[in-house]
DNA sequence: GAAATATAGTTAGGGGGCTAATTATCTCAC
DNA sequence: GTGAGATAATTAGCCCCCTAACTATATTTC
């Protein structure tokens, strides 16, 4: 499911000509919002080409890397502690209801194990086995080299204007919630 | 589900530290591809913050789009016209099976109407009913106002740079693909 | 130290997307 | 015109996420 869900972004021109009909309707505003989502959606497809390659879904490759240490980016020589459902729920940011289903079936697979925590009878231990070990350090590598590929041939200028303009479109989000919209029920 | 999922960004004093253990990882690449879905995600939460106040998905509001004139950004005099579910889906980019349950959904709440197409017994005509035209009139303003609202504040020379710098990104795309990744199975 | 409250994890059920298979109809080559 | 293949829409069943409710255990408060 794509941010976007429209197959071909429209011409400038038929946005202008909308915004006559609507007069709400910015087509610069317009073209830029969906080029952002547009791009961010071809982002994500390869990283789902690539999962796919691997037979994992997105939400067990987080955990995946958030329980190696490159996955939670604090790489330390002590290799791969072990870490509670709830807070790989909390760092990859979903429901511990969904963190419970994506560990159930990593330990099925036998990439992860379920120890319970000596320290404190409801909780858990989510360990990877040596086999999610090897899988992980097989694959993370070709992720990181088409990460690069992608977004590492924009030139030095190209890559600070992005940073500079993505944290500007970001802080004026939270901005754009208090647009009052008069609530409509479609029922 | 959001495209990154990861509650807070690494910073990249950890992303530098981590590449010393993956050399495939390129801070500043894997950075910037984190910051633009993490943007995608926040400006889709808009609309998602949106659709909720309104009671629709956003697939059956893509629906409503495309069956408007401001939807399939060809606005002309002539209203609506009706639309096959074959071409809704085509346009949203889901499968036929998909339109068909979105259009379900919008029949059940007596927002479109499917009628056989006389010219094709296989085929069928969605059209917008009035209450349709209604709801999507009355709700479509609002989402142009906050997308405005959103891309509007920035600068004539921001918007350009990100127009070059999103489309340079898309090119740079189909490059990745071709990065090798030796597949390798999970299980 | 007992009761009220909070927290960890799980289960149950739902939504919305997908693929594959099915049925009906159309189109084209012969 | 008839048989082969394409095409329209739907159905059935899966995946992955969600919310809400539940059980067991910890912690706080009096």
């Amino acid at each position: 499911m794509p941010l976007l869900m429209l197959k071909d972004l429209p011409r400038y021109e038929s946005l202008l000509e909308c915004s006559k009909w609507f007069p709400d309707l910015n087509p610069e505003a317009a073209s830029l919002f969906m080029q952002l989502l547009r791009t961010a959606d071809e982002l994500y497809e390869v990283k789902a080409d690539f999962l796919r390659k691997h037979n994992i879904s997105n939400g067990r490759f987080t955990v995946l890397m958030l329980l190696t240490a490159a996955g939670s980016m604090e790489c330390h020589a002590e290799g791969n502690p072990p870490k509670s459902p709830a807070e790989l729920a909390e760092m990859a940011g979903v429901t511990r209801a969904t963190m419970t289903g994506l560990i159930d079936t990593l330990e099925k697979d036998d990439l992860v194990r379920r120890e319970s925590d000596p320290r404190d009878r409801r909780a858990m231990l989510v360990h990877l086995t040596d086999k999610g070990e090897r899988f992980t350090a097989e694959i993370l590598p070709g992720y990181f080299r088409q990460v690069t590929a992608i977004m590492g041939p924009l030139s030095r200028g190209e890559k600070m204007q992005l940073t500079a303009i993505l944290a500007h479109v970001r802080a004026g989000i939270e901005h754009a919630s208090e647009v009052e919209v008069p609530p409509v029920s479609p029922v």
